[in-house]
This record gives C-alpha cells, structure tokens and sequence, in this order.
DNA sequence: AAATCACTCAACCGCTATAAG
DNA sequence: ACTTATAGCGGTTGAGTGATT
C-alpha cells in the first residue's frame, strides 16, 4: 500500500500554457501559497499534473524571476560556476538570484559554449583545447561544427590549442574516485607557446581579475571509523583535514573574492590549508 | 514570396532520493 | 521492511520565430 496517485494522467493537459492557466495558477499560489503540487491541479481547477504546475510556476509566472538578457557580469559568474560545479543547475541558480536553472542551462548550451569555444576552451572542463592529447569533448567538437560551419574561413576559434591540466587520478586504486588536478603552466602564466594571441590575452585578463573563491566544505568529526579506514587507506590523510580541525560538524558554502594576498574577507578567513570557516 | 535553415526556450521525459502509507 | 508517490534535478525535444537563400 502507497500512496494514491497524485493525478489522472489521463485527464491532463499537456503542452503550451494557456493564459487562463496561467492566471488559475497564479490566482491559486497567491492565496494558498507553494507546496503541495499534487493536490494543487484539482484545487486550483486545473487539467495538469502537479509537476508541470510546479515546473511553470518555477520556470515562468514566479513575480521574483528577472526577465530580459543576461548580463555580462552573469555570463562570467555562470563560467566560473560551471567550472567549479559542472552542470549542477540549480545550484548555479542559487546563485543568481532572479534566474531559474532551466534558463542558466539554455542560456548555457546556446550562448557560453559557444562564448568558450571561441575562447579556445573546452566548455566541459573550462580548460583549453589540448591539440596534442585526445581531442575536444563530443559535445564541443559538435558545437563547433554546427555554430562556425557557416564562417569556417574566419573561426574565431583559436587555432593552435593549448596544453591543458591533465587530470591525474591518485595512485592508490582504492582512491581511483578521487582526483587532484596537475597544474602545469597556466599558474606561472607561461602558457604562451602554443596559443594564439587571443587567448592569451584572455588569460592575461582573467589572471589580472579578483579570484572568485566558491568553496563547499563538509566535515565530519572523525569517528572509529575513520580511523579505521584511514588505518587501511592512509592516503585519506591528504585529502582530509586535520582532526583536530573538526570537532563538530561543519558546513561551509563560501563564495567570496580573494585579494592579491590570497586572503579571505575578515568574516571568511581560511583557518587550514584545507577549509575556512565562517 | 516561398522554402529552407538556424536558433531559442518552454515544456516534457526519465531518473534519483526521500517521504508517506 | 516494503511499496509507491512526490519533489526535484539534468537532459532532451520540438514548436515557434527570425534569418537566409
């Protein structure tokens, strides 16, 4: 025994919204308030299933959603997202107040794939174009034929690629799920042999600009069974932090600007080489 | 003017984690 | 303990629209 269903399938619209819909919907979140999107259709006397109310409410006729183009600060705050999150949407969203994840993804796949190809990066990993190892990612090489087949002669993709952080997989097998990534040049900025002027000279504007720094850190207090594990798997220890440093479970979302110094904000400063705590 | 192509984005689909019965 | 629904997520689709041929 379950739940009953949440609607008759049957008996539900599918499809465009319509401005009557629309207007119940709203009419209905207005008194009643979000939650409860199975029930919601029938009282709100509608023919749609809770999840397509709650998704076009979300999506569309929410009043805090902003409306009109992203902005250019948006664009490279989504770029740095993606590159510390990948495609964690909503979290992404989070971010930017105003925006909804649906939108962030569309906006991603149609406008800053393209904006990073042209960059001469690969918008799956955010680093450039490796000529000499495998090759863009499908999705790039796709994107790129599709988007530059018109103007090939003038592709603003740069043509000699950089070589890029390799991702190195610690040498423990036990430990093949964690990785750390190679730095090679780019931190020294001596990135210079194989790219074009153009992307250098975004690499030189990206080094000159404030670091943002999105850290997510959870902790727990070492327990037996950490112990026991890291008695297995020493290795553990370079990627935990000092037990001396989680007495207490800690959650910590940071998002914050690093200056020259590499320091924090006074309300954010890193307390181990591993985690800040706020 | 009509046909075709390219792009955008709202909406749907399928999956997972969690809650409810 | 198990089954089933819900909420939420990321990936994909396709209708609508504007640009190009």
């Amino acid at each position: 025994m379950g739940r009953s269903p949440c609607c008759e399938k049957a008996h539900t619209n599918k499809g465009a919204w319509t401005k009557e819909e629309d207007q119940r919907l709203v009419n209905y979140i207005r008194l009643h308030g979000e939650g409860c999107w199975r029930s919601l259709p029938t009282s709100a006397g509608l023919l749609r299933c809770g999840k397509s109310c709650r998704l076009r409410w979300i999506n569309y006729l929410r009043p805090d959603l902003k409306r009109g183009n992203f902005t250019e600060d948006e664009d490279e705050l989504i770029i740095k997202l993606h590159s510390l999150l990948g495609n964690k949407w909503s979290l992404i969203a989070a971010r930017l107040p105003g925006r909804t994840d649906n939108e962030i993804k569309n906006y991603w796949n149609t406008h800053i794939k393209r904006k990073l190809i042209s960059r001469g990066l690969d918008p799956q990993n955010h680093r450039p174009f490796d000529s000499t190892a495998a090759t863009p990612t499908a999705s790039a090489i796709a994107i790129t034929s599709l988007d530059f087949r018109k103007n090939t002669s003038n592709s603003t993709v740069p043509s000699k690629i950089l070589p890029s952080q390799s991702l190195v997989p610690l040498q423990n097998n036990q430990l093949n799920s964690i990785y750390k990534f190679k730095t090679e040049s780019l931190e020294e900025g001596n990135c210079s042999s194989s790219t074009t002027e153009e992307t250098q000279e975004y690499f030189r504007k990206e080094q000159n600009k404030p670091v943002l720094d999105l850290e997510l850190s959870i902790g727990l207090p070492m327990t037996r069974t950490d112990q026991k594990t890291e008695s297995v798997w020493p290795e553990l220890r370079t990627v935990k932090p000092p037990t001396q440093a989680a007495p207490r479970m800690c959650l910590c979302w940071q998002l914050g600007f690093q200056n020259k110094a590499g320091e924090f904000c006074s309300n954010c400063r890193s307390t181990t080489a591993f985690y800040s705590y706020c």
